[in-house]
DNA sequence: CCTTCAATAGTCATCATGACTATATAGAAG
DNA sequence: CTTCTATATAGTCATGATGACTATTGAAGG
């Protein structure tokens, strides 16, 4: 990191962008908000959104500001979360001058109709899997973004950001099972997550009007805790279990650039 | 990333540098290779090393490169680990200009005696927690690379690249130990590693000459395993289990930007 | 009233693990 | 050669977490 007085406009120049992939749950899915573009390249295509990081701002902030611009909630961002993924640098990803870009993941729990940014660009929410092929690298930053919630679900207490206020167990449940696309045992995922203090607070009532049959759940709300120990893993197609250790490792674990 | 075509050169430039913490295991402690600025700012201090992305290259292209350059590793990197950690990008980092700086953590088994770079600079290596207070947000950097490393040992095989090829589970143990600077139970040690198919394979051989007292132990190579599942989690400074959940939670778990 | 479905309360076997104890073996010390 | 000591290695035992179930309760719908 040595910047060795050079003149700053000497070089060719980089920029620096923030890319985000916003997810939240709608229509009991787990879905990733996506904007069209309207320039070359790739216009016509889907894209996440994001955008320059301004001169004076950090990348953290560029990623709030994007977040709000895109989503539009701007003035009271209660209920949400956003963390950076990584940056993707290669030099071929724009085609036009080179960009590096810091990807970030958010996790929303309400459902925020998608309104523009500043342009009129068209966006909208596209449930995970159901995603058109994206411009840029933008499919390998929102695979690996989906990789990293589904992974922080099963060591930090985040689900509760997709779920309202106040939820009941049977939801908290479901929203692991639309993100990990797993069924869970009930009674085995209430044994965990009342186990675990501070993952979830009783909250007394009204015990709320219930869609469908059966009886309604207790409510409850986010708990101060923000990790899970031991962990609430996903459930692996079950092989024996050797392989199992072998598949999983491959899945879940990122090495780095090399060995 | 919506690049609007912008003249390249209008606006202020970003540079983009990596930065690496590289770690290695000499002398029976975790040491860290820092070099010596020879410029202004921080003219004296020591800083981590790194530098600017050549135009032509991926991010991880010139982390690779730096790494090389820097250790002198260059043509037979046999044994290491690269991977990016993440990216700093506060606009005050560095005061001379806006730098962007994707960093990068590094484990080496070797001990290649460090070299300068191109230019004279000095470089050595400090045993972690020794390192003075760095120059620029490298004290964040390094602290953010060492937990990386940490929480690597739990739930990957990375503990192998600190060892020569071929190591005895006694050696393998004194990594985690060095690392996590925690003692930890040496038969239960033997059991999680064998236990774990692709974690490491015994290799016959001479029982190797033995340094000190005791019997000599059995020699062992690393496995194709990548990943630990269970995980090998470090010991926890033993308090009740509620408490221990939630300040693991802290200590373990980097949350984002913000919730 | 009775069916149905979800919430809730258990049971049981298995696995992983922390905490130990015991034995074997090689080098060092005498 | 004998003894001492440090290490490797082979267990044991109790506990905790978990997957796979079964049973009961309670509200809404027919």
């Amino acid at each position: 990191m040595s910047v060795e007085g050079y003149d700053k406009h000497a070089f060719e120049p980089f920029a620096v962008t923030v890319d985000l992939a916003v997810f939240t749950i709608r229509e009991d899915r787990l879905q990733v908000l996506l904007i069209e573009r309207g320039e070359e390249p790739y216009r016509g295509r889907w894209a996440l959104p994001g955008g320059f990081v301004l001169p004076r701002e950090s990348t953290d902030d560029a990623a709030r500001r994007e977040l709000a611009e895109e989503t539009g909630l701007d003035g009271s961002p209660d209920r949400f979360h956003l963390e950076q993924l990584r940056t993707y640098g290669d030099p071929d990803r724009d085609p036009r001058m080179r960009v590096v870009s810091v990807a970030y993941a958010a996790l929303l729990s309400d459902l925020p109709e998608p309104r523009g940014g500043g342009d009129a660009v068209h966006a909208r929410w596209f449930p995970h899997g159901d995603a058109p092929p994206l411009a840029f690298d933008h499919d390998a930053i929102l695979s690996d973004a989906y990789e990293r919630v589904c992974s922080k679900l099963e060591y930090t207490t985040l689900a509760t950001v997709f779920c309202p206020e106040r939820f009941t167990l049977g939801e908290l449940q479901q929203i692991y099972e639309i993100v990990w696309g797993t069924g869970l045992d009930r009674p085995n995922f209430r044994r965990k997550v009342l186990a675990t203090p501070g993952f979830v607070e009783p909250v007394e009532g009204p015990p709320r009007r219930t869609a469908g049959r059966g009886k309604p759940g207790a409510l409850y709300r986010a708990g101060s805790a923000a990790a899970l120990q031991p962990a609430l893993l996903r459930p692996t197609a079950s092989l024996s279990r050797g392989v199992r250790s072998i598949a999983d490792g491959s899945r879940r674990v990122t090495l780095g650039v090399q060995c």
